[in-house]
RNA sequence: GGUCUGGUAGUUCAGUUGGUUAGAAUACCUGCCUGUCACGCAGGGGGUCGCGAGUUCGAGUCUCGUCCAGACCGCCA
């Protein structure tokens, strides 16, 4: 037995006890006549002790040549500090040191294992094993590993079962590119790697698995940012039997349990919108609702005079920010340059200070009077003192130019607390979408996502308007859940394939498995799945993902510290029946 | 595929108009220190300024190319 104990429990209660630690060193105080090394594991640091009175000098001499991060087995007796230490949990108790081994040395550490560490990411994703012994990295996936056991728990207490479903599986061209794997034994053939378990779940459900869930990874070949890695893990589940409204009820209550247990906050019930209404109100399909700055729209109230930027606008929408009237001409004017960026892509931004004393000041008097302005005040629900930012155009640019607007001036206003947690459902997307590369409709969710019953008629003349009977779980501003009432009728799933350009051999060869199935009573179904990375990540109030993932990819989809992908050598690619023709090599 | 930012000591960074021997902090090493816990004090070692070309009497600094990293756009059903 290595140890009697860990480094983080013991406390006056052990003391006088003979007992052995094991851990790495954290950090050595040499003061001559008595050293100190702060040995560290997973449950944290207990002080060890030796000096020129109590320990024997060889022990003393041998523990002058320990360095940082060697690994220790030390045996000695729990004593009183002479003086304590109140802020860490062990710092009443230290251990007198009789005898110890240095099961393994170390080499100096590239960066130090501390909270505030002094290296960059770069290094810390190479030496990520080393990263991982750092509080902040460590109780990331310790909250990672006690959020998915009470998803785990809370699922399986509502009956249903965790079923793993292949990750070898088939290519096919809808949605994202797909990670292809060759295959040994079918030369020329290739497996994909699922960019969800969509199919199978469905498949499940056919199967009579009314209740199914999964923590699965899934895989996709797009590039990244710093909250999307090639690999990522979804909470998927699907349910058998269900309409809409069981399946926000179930995952609300999941959601709930999950806030419940982790923050001890009951949220209540979620508010839901439809898609159109979250567009109006916030320009996003993802609204972060836990501040205001709502939109407004002021076609009515602005299209009389002679401001054409406003005339000739099919939209003219603004937001009133709080406390804004008191900014500075150049403070205004940074954000008006702000927007004009490429990568917002607004022709400009009309603003309007709400003074104090009731009168107005805009960068559009010479068109405006006074009663206008206080009209647009009032319909944007500005108070004294706001500011009212105005964009005009296009109709679903201006309305994301705004939301990108609202989204940065919330962060800088400090409005988005972390500690806060504000969900909300946003229900009815559109079955189809425009893309203008292809000149086609995609599906918007997934080709499996049932269209409203009633409005099955409008595929024909108007797909773009036909809605669907998909749901997003938006928690702060993030989407962290998605999903669908699927199609279970063979002939309702084929006029899908058709409206999105598979013929009926594609679609045959494709999908002929699924809807094969639903010839042999496949019952009505839904899901959802959550990207669980995001989830973990604003629970524990952080943007980027890769801090709650043990080993993450890098921007490029590098792993640096195994460094991968790699190339695979000859006979390896001759056993494939593979050749690489790349222009550079 | 594109835009932007960065790459200087083990590490995090500074480096003025192109000009003397490239600095700081921290880490590391040595010595001192009778209770430290961000210990303290004194001293020391440590540099292919990402790489390659160019401009110049002279380049960490300017130009071009290239590699790497990060953020974003496209992309991500």
């Amino acid at each position: 037995m290595y140890r009697t104990h860990t480094c983080g429990e013991l406390r006056q209660a052990q003391i006088g006890q003979e007992i052995t630690l094991a851990g790495w060193v954290h950090k050595i105080r040499d003061k001559g006549f008595v050293l100190w090394v702060d040995l560290r594991d997973r449950y944290g640091i207990t002080q060890l002790v030796f000096d020129e009175e109590r320990t024997p000098a060889d022990v003393l001499e041998k523990a002058k040549k320990l360095g940082r991060e060697f690994v220790l087995q030390a045996k000695g007796t729990i004593i009183q500090r002479t003086s304590r230490n109140d802020q860490i949990p062990t710092g009443d108790i230290e251990l007198l040191v009789s005898e110890f081994t240095i099961l393994n040395p170390s080499l100096l550490p590239p960066f130090t294992i501390e909270d505030e560490t002094d290296g960059g990411d770069e290094l810390r994703m190479k030496y990520r094993y080393l990263d991982i012994r750092r509080d902040p990295v460590k109780d990331n996936l310790i909250f990672r590993h006690k959020v998915t056991m009470e998803v785990r728990k809370y699922l399986s207490d509502q009956g249903f079962i965790e079923v793993e479903t292949p990750y070898l599986i088939k290519s096919t061209p809808e949605g994202a590119r797909d990670f292809v794997v060759p295959s040994r034994m079918n030369e020329g053939q290739f497996y994909a790697l699922p960019q969800s378990p969509q199919t199978f779940k469905q498949l499940l459900m056919v199967g009579g698995m009314d209740k199914y869930f999964q923590i699965v990874k899934c895989f996709r070949d797009e590039d990244l940012r710093a909250d999307r890695q090639p690999e990522f893990t979804q909470i998927d589940c699907e349910m058998a039997f269900v309409e809409q409204d069981d399946i926000l009820e179930t995952f609300e209550g999941l959601t709930r349990h999950v806030l419940h247990a982790i923050h001890g906050v009951d949220t209540g019930a979620f508010p839901r919108m439809t898609y159109d209404e979250a567009m109006q109100r916030y320009g996003s399909d993802k609204p972060d609702i836990r501040f205001g700055m709502e939109f407004g729209e002021l076609n009515a109230l602005a299209q009389h005079g002679d401001f054409n930027v406003f005339n000739q606008a099919e939209l003219v929408v603004g937001i009133a920010v709080p406390g804004g009237a008191s900014w500075s001409r150049k403070e205004i004017d940074a954000w008006v340059d702000w927007v004009k960026r490429p990568q917002v892509g607004a022709k400009g931004l009309v603003y309007v200070k709400c003074n104090e004393d009731g009168t107005y000041k805009s960068s559009v008097d010479k068109f405006y009077d006074t009663e206008d302005l206080a009209k647009w005040a009032k319909t944007l629900g500005a108070q004294k003192g706001d500011l009212l930012l105005i964009i005009s155009g296009d109709k679903a640019a201006s309305r994301n130019q705004l939301n990108v607007l609202r989204m940065e001036l919330a962060n800088q206003l400090g409005l988005r607390k972390t500690d806060e947690f504000a969900p909300l459902w946003v229900t009815d997307f559109p079955l189809l979408e425009w893309d203008e590369d292809s000149e086609s409709y995609h599906a918007m969710h997934h080709p499996f996502t049932s269209p409203k019953p009633d409005q099955l008629s409008l595929l024909d003349s108007d797909p773009g308007a036909v809605r669907a009977n998909a749901y997003d779980l938006v928690l702060n501003g993030n989407e962290i859940g998605g999903g669908s009432i699927r199609i279970h009728d063979k002939e309702v799933q084929q006029l899908m394939f058709k409206h999105l350009g598979f013929t009926e051999e594609e679609a045959k060869a494709q999908f002929g498995f699924l809807m094969d199935a639903f010839q042999y009573g496949a019952p009505p179904h839904g899901g959802i799945a959550f990207g669980l990375d995001r989830f973990v990540a604003i629970l524990g109030g952080q943007e980027t993902i890769r801090d709650f993932i043990a080993f993450p990819k890098n921007n490029s989809g590098r792993d640096v510290m195994i460094d991968a992908p790699a190339h695979i050598d000859k006979d390896q690619l001759k056993e494939l029946g593979l050749k690489i023709d790349l222009p550079s090599s």
